[in-house]
DNA sequence: GCAAAAGTGTTCCTAGTACACCCATGC
DNA sequence: GCATGGGTGTACTAGGAACACTTTTGC
């Protein structure tokens, strides 16, 4: 299987994944970080990542690495490969090509030291992260614009909150996205009007008015191309 | 440069580029293809890419192979990486990623056999290649996507053209991408609103009415608030 | 009755779309 | 004068943005 037989110009690379994985937490748009335990840059934060392994796919690498090294057992609700990270001095050990991926994790996951090469996993805010290694800062803020065209455009944002949610659960998670506050009414009417949404009966928060519930609604929409 | 210390279990791969390069002719988009010399896949049609270098950045990597195989002279009007391919069965020879790159080509590129590994190039319609070798129509196919998303947002339709150029010649280049005819008082309504042209004399074509000959406009459109 | 949170409509403006004729030139 | 290609305006529609008060509940 690991029989590459190459021209001697070839460049022989170590292949990486890493993992910008979001979830939202108390209103707020949260990112998931490792703290590293092995050089280089240890004790340093760092998104979840590491190597592929022989015969794996780039996606596959990414949601074992996301496992091995954050102990998350929920599966992402998306996963996309989002840019290629390949400059020849990102990495002291030599030539390592980073594939970065963009994760959505489901609301309320929580953040487990699993193991690996790791000495501590835990959630920190995406818009104001703590200096990262290698490069990590510069995949983040790739990772947060690619977030926020997409929420536009398919309806991501649906990825963050459980099965049933209210209008304003789903406001926050637009609004802590985009870092930007939204209006109330056009934002339930912009997103009622999509048809995407059914009701699901009501929720009582403890005091003020109950909210109504909605879920994904069954038909699908026509995929984006 | 090479000293590469990695776990056992990390994939050492080999590293590639491959450029999708994009040109208008005659009205048509058009795609520049090779024609494989070498096994595996000899004689096959392909995108021009292969093995990036030690040391060499991705997107220089992507111009010196866009130039080793096709002598295309003129340097790309834009360049950008658009998706990474890493299937492992992708390759025979062995796990070899592809770092796919979308490159714009300035009106009227010749496409000249350059030598490589390559025994010709040559410019096809994009919308309807040959049959491509590995997983290269896949890649033209999102190389296709990508482009027609750009051409919306930002001012990519202008690196299609020379310095100065007419709108019905700016509406050909849109529609050859979308790949559907538009409106030509809306389009120049459209185009003209944007206010990123400025006007540049006119030209006589001969027969018919002069046209009026834009440039890219030196002052930056002020930003949407 | 008051604090807390959810819910609701209208007006304005911009951008997109549909659509048909006149203008300047070469021959 | 006619063939060729370039240029122009208006009416309609849909979607986004600004903006303040009422309703339902717990205590």
């Amino acid at each position: 299987m690991n029989t590459l037989t190459l021209p001697p110009f070839a460049a022989r690379v170590g292949l990486a994944v890493d993992i910008a994985a979001f979830a939202m937490h108390r209103s707020k748009l949260m990112i998931l970080l490792v703290r590293r335990g092995i050089e280089p840059h240890q004790q340093s934060w760092a998104l979840p990542g590491g190597f592929v392994h022989d015969g794996e796919q780039l996606a596959e690498a990414a949601l074992r690495e996301l496992r091995e090294e954050t102990s998350v057992s929920l599966s992402p609700n998306h996963l996309e490969q989002f840019y290629t990270f390949g400059h020849p001095g990102r990495d002291p050990r030599g030539r390592i090509v980073s594939v970065a991926h963009l994760a959505v994790l489901p609301h309320g996951t929580p953040a487990v030291y699993g193991g690996g090469s790791v000495t501590a996993a835990a959630w920190f805010e995406a818009h104001e992260p703590p200096p990262l290694a290698f490069d990590h800062a510069d995949i983040l803020a790739h990772a947060l614009r690619r977030l926020q065209v997409r929420l536009e455009y398919a309806g991501l944002a649906l990825e963050f909150l459980p099965d049933t949610f209210t209008l304003p659960e789903l406001q926050e998670v637009y609004e802590a996205i985009l870092a930007r506050p939204l209006d109330k009414r056009n934002f339930r009417k912009r997103i009622l009007a999509q048809g995407l949404l059914e009701a699901a009966g009501e929720r009582r928060n403890g005091v003020g008015r109950p909210a109504q519930l909605y879920r994904r609604a069954k038909r699908l929409r026509s995929p984006r191309v």
